[in-house]
DNA sequence: CAAAATACCTACTATAATAGTAGGTATTTG
DNA sequence: CAAATACCTACTATTATAGTAGGTATTTTG
């Protein structure tokens, strides 16, 4: 699992879009506008989106993208994974050589590392992220938040 | 924090590091053969682990990288940050004008999530991968193991 | 129906990042 | 001194990212 800028371009118009949605589809024009992105871009990043069951979009005048399901359905992990295809090109096929073992204990256990990553990607939730929103607009003018209900044990040390 | 393939790559060769260095140093040269990465690559990536401090050299013959520090010291997220420079430009600086507010909720929550990512990564220590060597090297056959004691309550659904 | 607004599609381009190459110098061992 | 290594700098090829251009298809509105 790849994460890139790209992803963030994804999730930072999935909020866009959430917020901005309540009156009926929101036009990537104005997700465009909002967020700064290309909009050629943004519809590269919305056929994806689409493709994987995130989005609807309807055409014509007043149409525009709504989400294909509610924001608290709608994990980060499923933007991620959606527009940063996978390409993890991990598992030992028959072109390296597996006898030595040594490549692939560290193609098999990143490959494992991915799928935690993958897995707490999966437990927070567009919405979460939504319903964080006017705390982080004071964050504007000072540094930084801390995100709501996620268990934040593991700390380096 | 991004996470892309030269992430990998560290992760890889300070796993063959940890494997190798019980008889002295390891040299570049047995990691790039065993790993399948080419010479001068490993050399910057080991010029960054270096300047991190997880690695230390000693030139030569019999010379060689030893991590600086024991491998349960050392967590996947030290590895990444090394190599892979942060280089987030999710805060809202001057350029981005920041009173509509909606950029920055975007900018401030990825922000957040990066903190979540590097605390979770903070979490997993290099001595956690390398104890599960014998079993992925099975799963080279297979298809893929688990890690080891890493809470996994989060699952998508 | 015509015009406008949108999604939706395909191909191309510029820039940046990744991975690799080349050719060194510095240090240590034997 | 010779060889093996780290360590350093600059260049190159390939790939990925981000953006551009120019469409077609569908829907709404006047």
């Amino acid at each position: 699992m790849r994460l890139t800028s790209r992803g963030r371009y994804a999730v930072s118009a999935m909020i866009d879009l959430s917020v901005n949605q309540n009156g009926g589809p929101v036009a990537l024009k104005r997700i465009s506008e909002n967020q700064s992105i290309s909009l050629s871009y943004l519809e590269q990043l919305f056929a994806k989106l689409r493709a994987g069951n995130l989005v609807e979009g309807t055409r014509g005048p007043g149409g525009g993208y709504v989400l294909a399901r509610d924001a608290d359905k709608i994990s980060i992990a499923d933007i991620v994974v959606a527009v940063d295809e996978p390409l993890d090109i991990t598992e030992c096929g028959g072109k390296m050589d597996c006898h030595d073992g040594k490549r692939c204990v560290a193609h098999g256990l990143w490959s494992d590392l991915g799928d935690r990553l993958r897995e707490f990607l999966s437990g927070i939730y567009l919405g979460d992220l939504v319903r964080k929103k006017d705390v982080s607009v004071v964050a504007c003018d000072r540094q930084r938040v801390e995100l709501p209900s996620l268990s934040s044990e593991q700390v380096s040390g």
